[in-house]
DNA sequence: GCCAACGTTGGC
DNA sequence: GCCAACGTTGGC
């Protein structure tokens, strides 16, 4: 099984509406690279949900995947924010994932705590500068910080 | 609101 | 294919 990260300004779509719809479709990823983790994610693999441009921003919540590689539609959607007209049904070029609600941590395990914690060698996301949405994290890291949000509780 | 970091675009 | 200009992200 795998591990990964994937931010959201809580603004836009926080874990409060994830816990509400129970599931959403993890859409609008416009980066190459973040686009080749979506690619990747397999159904049954465990997504932590940063909130990104927050006070304070950090992982606020675990999340599963129900589908894999799904065709972004809002690609094609002329009215969407995330249309692109160089992309083609025949060649989609983005791809989204539907992720389902497993729980909101009783507190945020902040920036600065994962900062305390790892390294960013360890965990690409408190990485100074890094851009990535979508990123993996490893086994080893993700039991850590699921342990961290507990000892929180 | 600022601004550093970084990805993308487009002229050449 | 280079690289300057530009847009976006996201911490602070």
């Amino acid at each position: 099984m795998g591990y990964w990260l994937m931010k959201s300004e809580p603004s836009v779509y926080s874990i409060v509406d994830l816990e509400r719809q129970r599931q959403t479709l993890w859409d609008g990823v416009r980066n190459y690279q973040a686009r080749n983790f979506i690619k990747e994610m397999q159904s049954g693999d465990l997504v932590f949900f940063y909130h990104s441009n927050a006070t304070p921003p950090g992982i606020v919540g675990l999340m599963s995947v129900v589908s894999s590689a799904v065709v972004d539609p809002t690609q094609f959607d002329a009215k969407s924010k995330y249309y692109d007209p160089k992309s083609s049904p025949d060649s989609p070029r983005w791809y989204a994932v539907e992720v389902e609600f497993i729980q909101a941590f009783p507190q945020i395990v902040s920036l600065e705590t994962l900062k305390q914690e790892f390294s960013d060698s360890e965990l690409l996301v408190i990485k100074p500068g890094n851009r990535l949405s979508v990123m993996p994290v490893a086994e080893i890291v993700a039991k850590r910080i699921i342990a961290i949000a507990n000892s929180l509780s």
